[in-house]
DNA sequence: TCTGGGGTCCTAGGACCC
DNA sequence: TCTGGGGTCCTAGGACCC
């Protein structure tokens, strides 16, 4: 059997934890420059808050409900976010937690008996709300697939399943699978919940009526046929041990749009600082650099919001390198192709793949390497993490940083920074 | 008029997820 | 006026090889 644990209105959770005065108040938590909503407590879905809708749209119904609200403030989740995997790991043991995303995971239940998953299920519960203060919603059956429905159905009724649902026979499998759409299944998007609908199969339990082959042409090919295994129970989605990441992004939308190419390469000067530290991180070196920018132009008229074009351009590089400043110089010259002048541009990005890990750099036979670079990154990665943000970074990044995102309302980092301490009187 | 067969690797783009 | 960011996997099609 699986667990998916999934914490509830997460970024909202984790901003009441030190602001206990929020507890019944209605929250949202917006996204990076204060842009959409992406996350709201249960009073504010109920006031009608949409997810994901932009901030401006729905502003009058926050002001007029007066609704807390908060930019994000990804130092703090994603310390809170450790906590409450480390609970799981410390109970189901680390080889059985796979971290699914910054506020999920799921569990390998095998070590415990049939009759034993509830309980280990309000274990994890409890404890994390104990311990964090943040609560969770559980799905517990035999595939992952399923244990996401089962997830689902707690969250329909939190008081009557205590937000833990099991699935742990036929019987209420099938039950399950005939109470949900397939629009909601997991692996289910717009697309092919359209296609559904219009071939009459509405939900979960007439999808998995389909036969495999006919999931093959029509679904997605071998991610239908997963799908419809997975709802059999049969399992197809397996644990996925810790992998490095094979493309490493940052990207942002400007504060306010910018013209002018030197705050465009400050920025992209900034983001390739910031991947190549999660390169580092995981010990990997990429060869390939891939920079973007994004105007301001009119997009595709009808479309359902306006985004101009995407201009991008890649490098591949002599030899994979994880070294701020070899990835910094191609940046700049990609940059440079890219800026057009008297365009506006509202967002750049960096990506970079080609990533191997760092141990195993094939060496470019004409190129002098030079050995300073690696014992230099460490210093100024100890020092960034230890200091603060950025104490030292390289000057393309720039001092004044007039392209900054807006972030007007992030709470102090409470966890991670010895000057934003909670205090107490 | 008529131009093989079998394979690999890479990239772009689609769909999906949170 | 104002609409996020960071990923994964899969497929199709092109380039290339013998």
């Amino acid at each position: 059997m699986y667990a998916i644990v999934d914490c509830n209105s997460f970024y909202c959770a984790c901003e009441r934890v030190f602001k206990p005065h929020l507890a019944e108040k209605p929250v949202v938590v917006l996204s990076n420059n204060d842009g959409c909503i992406i996350s709201r407590s249960d009073e504010a879905k109920a006031l009608g808050v949409g997810m994901a809708g932009p901030y401006f749209l729905a502003k009058p119904l926050i002001e007029k409900h007066d609704v807390e609200v908060f930019s994000s403030n990804y130092n703090l989740y994603g310390n809170m976010s450790w906590r409450v995997m480390e609970v799981l790991r410390i109970i189901a043991g680390k080889n059985n937690v796979e971290v699914y995303s910054v506020d999920e995971a799921f569990v390998n239940l095998n070590g415990f008996g049939c009759n034993q998953v509830r309980e280990v299920g309000e274990r994890f519960k409890n404890t994390i709300e104990q311990w964090t203060g943040v609560n969770v919603s559980i799905g517990i059956a035999p595939t992952k697939t399923l244990a996401k429905l089962a997830n689902g159905i707690s969250k329909m009724n939190k008081i009557k399943t205590g937000c833990i649902a099991v699935l742990e026979n036929e019987e209420k499998i099938m039950k399950a699978l005939k109470i949900t759409p397939v629009k909601d299944l997991w692996g289910v998007g717009g697309q092919s919940a359209k296609k559904l609908l219009n071939l009459n199969i509405l939900t979960a339990w007439d999808l998995r009526q389909m036969p495999e082959e006919w999931a093959r042409k029509n679904l997605g090919g071998v991610v239908g046929v997963r799908l419809i295994k997975e709802l059999r129970g049969e399992k197809a989605i397996v644990m996925n041990e810790f992998k490095d990441k094979k493309m490493i992004a940052t990207t942002r939308m400007f504060g306010d749009a910018v013209t002018s190419l030197s705050d465009i390469k400050e920025a992209v000067s900034t983001y390739t600082s910031r991947a190549a530290e999660k390169l580092r991180r995981q010990y990997s070196a990429a060869s390939t650099i891939n920079v973007f920018v994004v105007t301001n132009e009119k997009g595709e008229e009808g479309a359902h919001f306006k985004h101009g074009p995407t201009y991008s351009r890649h490098k591949i590089l002599s030899s994979p390198t994880a070294v701020t400043n070899e990835l910094i110089k191609p940046a700049m010259q990609l940059a440079e192709q890219l800026y057009q002048e008297g365009k506006k541009y509202k967002k750049a990005g960096v990506i970079l793949s080609g990533i191997v890990p760092d141990n195993s750099i094939q060496a470019d036979l004409f190129e002098e390497r030079k050995s300073i670079g690696r014992f230099l990154m460490e210093q100024i990665d100890n020092i960034n993490f230890s200091m603060r943000d950025d104490s030292v970074k390289y000057v393309a990044s720039g001092l004044k940083r007039d392209w900054k995102m807006r972030q007007e309302l992030r709470s102090p980092r409470y966890t991670t920074r010895w000057d934003e301490l909670r205090e107490v009187k």
